[in-house]
DNA sequence: AATGAATGAGATTTCATTCAT
DNA sequence: GATGAATGAAATCTCATTCAT
């Protein structure tokens, strides 16, 4: 029993070394320039193997998409709790993102994928076919979108905005900012600059959606 | 002199067609999967032709991007009026927008482009390097951020934002539109819930950043 | 001993099973379509297994040709008879032929083989080298031509004929036959409508060899 | 004009040698055992050449098989003559097949490529589907099976014998002999001796669905 | 004896770019 | 100036076979 375990283990280990290498490469040089090759020069294994581990390219980099994802959005839905309001849920949220973004370059890697695999693909599907396209962040969507009634009916978001069309612009600006991110020079993609940017815009948007009445400083919360 | 004149009216005619070909097909296909071929036989010149005006294929590229980014800003400047309010400004610049986007696809050629040429570079840079980095676009973001600044004068925007950062924000969330709609099924790229959602989009934001005594139905004149 | 033998069947068992699952897999895809990673799914063992008991594909396939070769020559010869005429022979070898390839995949396995292993190799010799060459089924052959000569010396078949040459159009007619329905859909290898049509080719045969003062109908014998 | 042409020229040319360089290795080697490299090779070209003058492989080698199919069907057509009897048309293709296959590889190369791109399909279908499936060669099946009436009619046939049926065990039968004869060592394949095979072959079948009364030696036309 | 894991060698195909005419 | 032709370099993927355990 050991032995099959240990193999099992094994087996798992060599996986996660070559996702973990396809990663590293996407993140240095974009999902793009990144060939099969260029990953088992990386591994240190020969071409054909990776095909033990992944049946074609598009798999090894959908596994290693669709884990990021599942990953950030598990992190959050542990983290919430239906008896938040809708205003906790955002700073829940938003300390999740900052959380994610500061520490891994997950979020980067994710977005580098998605412009390779499916570069006719928004990430967000805007427009008319919005609603049945949940496929990518079903769950996310749906978190986001009852969130954001959540504050209508607390009285704190504007009850006339439409809250798919609010959620659908969140995405989009987290989406793009990740993606604006991936984009940066390495050095420079984490900094402190860029998370107070983001917040500033976390802000502005809360602030746009917000009741008149409410005062503003009321979205300082963020940090 | 006329013969010389003739031939280079003949050369730029040339150069024009090969381009318009390459927009056609970046249009339709995205930029990733335009090969050189395809837009000589789309132009009915030879491969070989097109190395006669453009270096390479990213030189062709790149002109396609610049010209319709020119174009885009040009048309912005030659409507943008100094003795206009901040208020006002937003409101061409929305107009151009709505306007571009509505009738022509340089938009989405030029993101297409983008993520094609330079997947590893943001269009908008954010972070510390920002300031330094205008080549790009450095005067919309000159322009935009002079409109916050009126704005803030006037009395209509909040004092304590910083103009910069909202400005980067803006441009982020209007590449990030277009980025979007790039992707989208040709069907329902133009289409007027698309527009709308852009729209609440930019409603959003100038709410965000309003001085809190500004009644939000101040925001309603973009139609 | 008893443990020793015990090995020795189980290992005997072991090939049989692997050269089970190839042959499935031959009549179902091809020979040569069929590798070693497929034999070695097919009957739950690694593919280093296979070797162990095959020094390589070819042994294997092989193996399976010139057993499945032997059986149907072994069957033949265990039902003819030395004081069968040679007509009697003849219709002993279509009864074989046509309970082989009515009820067994062997014949068409066989020659899935053939063409996949040795390509550019004949069946059946034909030439200058024929006589010389008669390993792959000397058999066979020894017993056609005996046949056909004993038809002679009975008056049947026609005194001019070379036996050694009829006999190999006929071992080329009936591996053709094999061949082409080898490459059948399934669904109607075996249909009453081709062993028809094998049989009407056996009879025109027959009819053209036979002697001139020889009725044809003499040879409607087949059924 | 006359550049154009000689281009025109010149890119034939090319083409046919590709096509030459080809159909030597596969006379050589076989078809299944030919790589686009090695033709590049052979052809002194890069592969990417080869994909200028040919869209794939089997593009490349269906057209040596069709070119031969048809050559060899066109030339039988050209020395047809509709007055002529059914035993005069045998002879007439008999000739044919006798001058293509002594004096060029043509139809070796056909049956190597058709057991390539079709090893599952075989080159004449018997059984119920056949009536159907005349793509390959209905003008030759058709041909055929009118010189086999038109000698029923002339009294020279057995007018029991179904003239489809005796089409496709002709065909089988050629195809099988060539089938055969490609696989044979290059050295010995145009042979006399094979000749004589074949027309052995030949005469047999014929005297085989001959009307009892004619005499056998009517068959012996055959040189 | 059995096998999981690894791989070398090779297959087909694509594409930006060059060059002689 | 224009181009047909050619190609090097690279991409993805397959498979028979080996080897350490």
């Amino acid at each position: 029993m050991g032995i099959v375990e240990r193999k099992e283990r094994e087996r798992a280990k060599r996986k996660e070394l070559i996702k973990k290498c396809a990663k590293e490469l996407i993140f240095e040089n974009g999902a793009a320039s990144v060939s099969m090759a260029d990953i088992a020069k990386e591994a240190e294994l020969s071409k054909a193997t990776l095909y033990l581990y992944f049946v074609n390219k598009e798999a090894l980099f959908l596994e290693i998409f669709n884990e990021s994802n599942n990953n950030f959005i598990e992190r959050i839905y542990s983290k919430l709790n239906p008896s938040m309001s809708g205003l906790e849920g955002f700073k829940t949220v938003w300390g999740c993102y900052r959380e994610v973004f500061g520490n891994s370059e997950d979020l980067i890697i994710m977005f580098s994928i998605w412009n390779y695999i499916a570069p006719t693909l928004p990430f967000v599907q805007i427009g008319e076919e919005a609603e049945a396209d949940k496929n990518t962040s079903e769950l996310f969507y749906t978190m986001i979108t009852d969130m954001i009634k959540k504050g209508i009916d607390e009285g704190i978001f504007d009850p006339t905005i439409n809250p798919q069309t609010v959620c659908r612009i969140l995405m989009i600006l987290f989406s793009s900012i990740v993606s604006s991110a991936s984009k940066l020079p390495k050095a420079v993609r984490k900094s402190q600059f860029i998370l107070n940017e983001i917040e500033s815009m976390y802000e502005i948007i809360l602030r746009g959606i917000a009741k008149e009445s409410v005062n503003r400083d009321f979205f300082k919360f963020l940090q």
